[in-house]
DNA sequence: AACGGAACCTGAAAGC
DNA sequence: TGCTTTCAGGTTCCGT
């Protein structure tokens, strides 16, 4: 589930919850999430995490031995914090006991559907470092969009969605962010004017900032949870009248993936 | 090489 | 009411 604006408050989290801590204990279950790898959990205890970085959809956490943890959340991973003797939840997968100035608390990594993956590694690995420009860490802008697009020819929403071209952009910000610039989803990559990607660079930034903002508190609000309420402004919302010219968004399907746009203001115009 | 489709999972919601 | 189908914000693999 998670893209980028929900790593990040992930990762503000973990540094607010964990940074300068000691993991007084660890447990981890025996599931399909460390595929390619296995962990040890014993071996973690008496750490103390030194860092928490964000690379696109990844998560980081640099160990005081320099081993690092690292963390995908998929579709339905989530770090919460609990409290130490708070009872192991239906889909915990990891849990973390950690110590810092004679507090302790308890991280525990739900994860329902188990796409997501925790890995230990003494040194980066290549899923983390293959990842493409991250928009909030290196910026964005029209030039760098064009560079890592390079020629390619699938429509532009797959290829935004392509990791090693953009890092963290997932089905909902490359759909909100189309639409944002009246970029038609379908487009082929390499056929978008500089304009038009000056225009998408922006839009990238302005709905990433936008679900940043939403998102802000204790615990990550997915717009699946039940009673609330869908905030995204076109994502989800295919019959619904288009915010910008009211024409009815239609619904898609894109490398296999949910399409909203609008059939009206999405032609690929330019608008000053 | 590039593409569509299935697979990996669980559970909630919609459909009948 | 209860059973069946569809769908989900990610990634990877497989056959054409």
């Amino acid at each position: 589930m998670p893209e980028l604006p929900e790593v990040e408050l992930t990762a503000r989290n973990l540094r607010t919850w964990a940074r300068g801590a000691t993991i007084s204990d660890a447990r981890i279950a025996k599931t399909r999430i460390t595929r390619g790898g296995s962990i040890d959990a014993r071996a973690l205890i008496g750490r103390r995490i030194a860092s928490v970085d964000r690379r696109g959809k990844w998560l980081r956490l640099t160990l005081d031995d320099d081993r690092r943890l690292f963390s995908h959340l998929g579709m339905t991973g989530r770090w919460v914090r609990r409290t130490i003797d708070a009872p192991e939840e239906r889909s915990e997968r990891l849990r973390f006991d950690v110590t810092r100035r004679d507090r302790e608390t308890s991280l525990r990594y739900l994860d329902q559907r188990m796409f997501g993956r925790l890995l230990v590694a003494d040194e980066d690995i290549e899923e983390w470092t293959s990842l493409g420009p991250d928009p909030l860490i290196d910026g964005v802008d029209g030039r760098l969009l064009a560079r890592a697009i390079g020629n390619r020819k699938r429509t532009i929403k797959e290829v935004l969605m392509d990791q090693a071209v953009l890092a963290g952009i997932g089905n909902i910000q490359a759909t909100e962010a189309l639409w944002r610039a009246r970029i038609d989803p379908r487009t082929k990559a390499s056929e978008l004017s500089s304009r038009r990607l000056g225009a998408l660079a922006r839009a990238i930034g302005w709905t990433l900032d936008r679900t940043l903002g939403l998102e802000e508190g204790p615990e990550i609000q997915y717009v699946e949870d039940p009673g609330a309420p869908n905030p995204f402004v076109v994502y989800g919302r295919d019959g619904e009248p288009c915010p910008r010219c009211r024409t009815t968004l239609v619904r898609i399907v894109l490398g296999g993936r949910a399409t909203v746009l609008c059939p009206t203001c999405q032609l690929n115009q330019d608008v000053e």
